[in-house]
DNA sequence: CAAGTGATTAGC
DNA sequence: CTAATCACTTGC
């Protein structure tokens, strides 16, 4: 995404969760809950969804499926790829591989915010674009992190992450 | 390991 | 209206 001098800011995704609507405790859109924060998960895939969490980080995800189907991926880490000047100035004085290895801290690096609740993933706001191929061989798979109010939803292997990635979060 | 933080939600 | 909760991070 741009910063406000309108240079980019982007990174590698290298960790992702799901979060299944209805039937899975541990989404917010859990029983079909529909509220004014959840909204943005009904709405055909494509669009960010961005909440506030814990009174100071946001949390960046992507709605995936068709229209009233509450499906989102929650993105809890990157690599960082460009601006990363800009994202060292955000979180300042960090070492660069705790720049962007979790889902708040991600979200202070890039700049995102609430006002990018809702925004068109394909737009000039914010955005996702191909950059490279990783082979289903590096990927692993393991349980969803801080959702242990979840009940039989715990121990769904539904986090993912590029495996030997310095940047997926601890 | 525990506190901090405030929007959001559920429960009166 | 009020109280509890929370898809986390940081600093003891």
């Amino acid at each position: 995404m741009p910063d406000s001098n309108g240079k980019r800011v982007s990174g590698k995704i290298v960790e992702v969760e799901a979060y299944r609507g209805p039937e899975d405790r541990a989404s917010h859109a859990y029983g079909g809950r529909r509220t004014k924060r959840t909204e943005t998960m009904y709405r055909t895939g494509g669009v960010a969804y961005v909440y506030f969490v814990y009174g100071m980080y946001y949390q960046f995800n992507v709605v995936s499926n068709v229209g009233d189907v509450p499906h989102a991926i929650l993105v809890r880490a990157l690599e960082p790829v460009e601006g990363i000047e800009t994202m060292r100035e955000r979180r300042h004085s960090h070492p660069d591989h705790n720049l962007t290895n979790g889902p708040g801290k991600l979200c202070i690096a890039m700049g995102i915010d609430r006002q990018l609740d809702g925004a068109d993933l394909l737009g000039d706001r914010v955005w996702i674009e191909e950059y490279e191929s990783v082979s289903t061989r590096r990927i692993a798979k393991g349980p969803r992190i801080g959702i242990d109010y979840a009940e039989a939803w715990i121990d769904k292997p539904w986090r993912f992450w590029i495996k030997n990635n310095s940047y997926v979060s601890r």
